[in-house]
DNA sequence: CGAAGGCTTGATAGACCTCAAACACAGTGG
DNA sequence: CCACTGTGTTTGAGGTCTATCAAGCCTTCG
């Protein structure tokens, strides 16, 4: 653990005003907010379920997941975490974690103090509304995948997951060109999405040769950015990005 | 829409405290919500999606739940409401909703404007708190459907619905015999849980003949609740209820 | 360069969906 | 009180989709 960043404390900052309009004053005291940061390797493991941390994180670079363990061996990938994002909100008010966080690939994680973080919202009622909201944005992306999961086909359910980390990076990221790292292990994608490992093979290859997407070296390109969102049927709007971006 | 409801102020208040200890100052704040009622017949839609109500609901009898529709034809259904929960608390924060709620059978709802609550949690934080981790903890709902739906068995799954339904219904109400209204029919679960209702229908028989439950005239029995928790691998944590009650 | 892990490919089995028809049940009107 | 109707449920049969297993290949990294 290293003290102070700015660059952790720009990452956030970025994140928050994807979200909503920050006064100037907010804007300093989210500067303001005391952080540690800490590197992860790939597979290492930040939270445990059932965790009861005095800290709330973010991604500061890097890819982390969350995921939940069935007694009988499954693992459901609950979420999906890039630079911005904050995984364990939640154990502001509930205390202890339902689930666990690991790094997917190396990671530089930051932390801010559950006590600085209460101090922070209790003082910035707009802050505590950003906040909040993140939580619900959350819940909002947790409603896509249950239907994508119940309700999509194979296909789908892959091209939605492409369209949503594509415009997640979009909105904390610079525009780039369509594309973005794409670290996730066939059985990463796999336990995201209710599949088998074998089958999203098949299915990545099928994307590829419809011409909607390329792949290779953990990079992913969009090659066909209207033909995936027909495919997954996906409707941006449950992101509540400020800016809804057009590819 | 009828005006005031102490029968509604008591079914909030008790929902509240089933999540957070609450002052007397916060519960008489809590009694003087402005509330409207309505009354709603099966399948009558409460909000739809991309509605941006003026005021926040809660249920008061019956049931509500929420889905969504796929260009595709498909629904997924996203949450089961009962007497006590807040289906569209996120539109305090989010305004638009991103999906529908209607009635599962004759339902009571009850409404407060979001001034009002606006209000109320500015200058009782406390309950600020309690409505946030209200949302928190339907956030934990989804991590939960989203294992089942992703890496349950069908049998799994249902009986998951099921402990999770009883130990909602033990939160709010009076600890009564381990039964409780059971108004769904199978397309409905199916639309929950991701399967087609033939296949919802063969389950059930299942559960049945294996002693798990017993179900007649829209009323379920909980017969083996140590054997239903084992199939459904439940841990009933995540509901984060005060008193974890054991049936 | 070698080893280890992940990816691809093929074959097989079985779970679940779909379709279709018979059946139960509640509500309605005679 | 009883037929009648509509909706929801059950049952059966067939076909498809996807998991599983196993083998060979490729990439990455030490």
């Amino acid at each position: 653990m290293t003290l102070v960043s700015s660059e952790a404390h720009a990452v956030l900052l970025r994140k928050l005003e994807s979200i909503a309009l920050l006064s100037d004053d907010e804007r300093t005291a989210v500067l303001g907010l005391p952080l540690t940061v800490k590197d992860y390797r790939a597979d290492q493991t930040i939270l445990q379920d059932g965790d009861r941390p005095a800290a709330c994180c973010f991604v500061v670079s890097g890819f982390v997941c969350g995921f939940k363990l069935l007694p009988s061996g499954g693992r459901q990938i609950v979420g999906f975490y890039i630079p911005g994002d904050l995984p364990d909100l939640l154990t502001l008010h509930l205390r202890a974690m339902d689930h666990s966080l690991s790094a997917l690939a190396r990671s530089r994680v930051a932390f801010m103090p559950h006590q600085a973080l209460s101090e922070l919202t209790g003082r910035q009622p707009g802050l505590a509304a950003a906040f909040w909201r993140e939580t619900l944005i959350e819940g909002a992306i947790f409603r896509e995948w249950l239907t994508g999961l119940g309700r999509r086909s194979p296909y789908g359910r892959i091209a939605h997951l492409i369209c949503e980390l594509t415009l997640k990076h979009k909105a904390v990221g610079p525009a780039e060109a369509p594309t973005f790292r794409f670290p996730f292990t066939r059985q990463e994608l796999a336990d995201a999405v209710g599949l088998s490992k074998v089958h999203i093979s098949r299915i990545l290859q099928e994307l590829r040769s419809d011409g909607l997407i390329r792949c290779k070296r953990k990079q992913l390109w969009i090659n066909d950015w209207e033909g995936l969102k027909a495919a997954a049927e996906f409707n941006p709007a449950y992101l509540r990005l400020r800016s809804d971006p057009v590819l």
